[in-house]
DNA sequence: TTGCAATTCTGCACTGAGTGCAGTTATGGT
DNA sequence: ACCATAACTGCACTCAGTGCAGAATTGCAA
């Protein structure tokens, strides 16, 4: 076979086409009439795929929204790994979402757009939303525990976890709220960093 | 009419009554089978009315699990408005749920004691959980922001508020996880509050 | 190149949630 | 007793999701 050997077999370069083939067709038919207003036959006639194909690819019409859900727990893992000596715990979990935010596209990207809009117009979405996000909780805060054995307990950790994940979904909904949120995304990340440190970091 | 007043008409007495029959059919039925395992015709079977006639009480099977979402707003919002003078927002919270749980029954309800158990193990629940706490925030939000308007803006009071529900959401499940978790819940809670407490007011 | 085993794709038939509609029944007031 | 209104119910429908069985594709070895 004189194909490249960016990934192993033609099955698995197969896969990885069609799959990206999916979520390409769904991010143009959600954008184009809602995440309701599709359905699953839908994307997979543009995909061209059989319906119940579909299937073997992602186990709800849901998932298809975060298809990137790992890759962002183990950026927040790594990000633990190396903290800084004497780094706070909050102040780990803010610095980690901070890279994973400016590092890569994840903000830019039209998936990542159009999710925000569905999160604030579609209730579905936002409790998917969540429900990812609380999925990762839990790992997150296990390698908190472990990089803070001495001072968090796994309980403890857990807290502290979903505390920043909570301010962060909270203040991102309230922002969301306001027309026009979507303007100026730069702008919106800022108000809503300085909320959740405001909730996080003050003194008491 | 001879009947006592308690609730104005028949329409709406009877009405009441149904509305706790599909309640108590469906804890049977869910402790009995699952969540899963228990279908709306099987529900509306025990309760004795028409399958269709389950939906004008309750617009899914998701929202049976949680009848009394409203109650928890009204009264947390009652107790931000009662606030101490110089207690501060997080502190404000707490004291909030504190009498939220310990005011009512709630913990030791057979539907909330099923609830919990349902969050451990079906998914759909948790998720279902999270979003009606979601759709709480944002009104306690609000109200904590009037109470705190010179300290607080509506995205502070957010990511305030969903800090703390965060927290509490994100012990409480790891705490389930823990086999035996129910065996003791009065144990459970003040350990929850331990770890949210310390993860919300330890200072930086 | 051929052949065969493993994997993937797909159609079909099914269950269950949820909706719209239309007809029937129960209730409240006159 | 009568009527308007609200509630109940069956029916037919759409859509998400599953299990199964057969067809098509791919990997590998001869």
């Amino acid at each position: 076979m004189q194909y490249a050997v960016g990934m192993e077999t033609l099955r698995e370069r197969k896969r990885a086409r069609t799959r990206q083939a999916i979520i390409d067709a769904a991010t143009e038919l959600f954008a184009e009439r809602g995440y309701d207003g599709t359905t699953i036959a839908d994307i997979a006639a543009a995909a061209d795929i059989g319906t119940r194909t579909f299937f073997s690819y992602f186990a709800s019409k849901e998932e298809l929204l975060f298809p990137e859900a790992d890759l962002r727990v183990a950026a927040a893992i790594a990000a633990i790994e190396n903290r800084q000596p004497g780094e706070r715990p909050v102040e780990v979990l803010i610095r980690t979402l901070h890279e994973v935010n400016t590092g890569n596209t994840e903000m830019v990207g039209t998936m990542a757009q159009l999710r925000l809009q569905l999160m604030h117009s579609t209730p579905a979405v936002r409790g998917r939303a969540l429900q990812v996000q609380l999925d990762s909780q839990l790992e997150i805060a296990a390698h908190l525990h472990r990089a803070y054995a001495d001072e968090l307990n796994l309980v403890e950790a857990a807290a502290t976890v979903g505390a920043f994940i909570g301010a962060v979904s909270a203040a991102l909904q309230m922002l969301l709220d306001e027309p026009g949120a979507l303007d100026d995304p730069a702008k919106m990340q800022r108000r809503m960093w300085a909320a959740v440190e405001k909730a996080l970091l003050t003194p008491s």
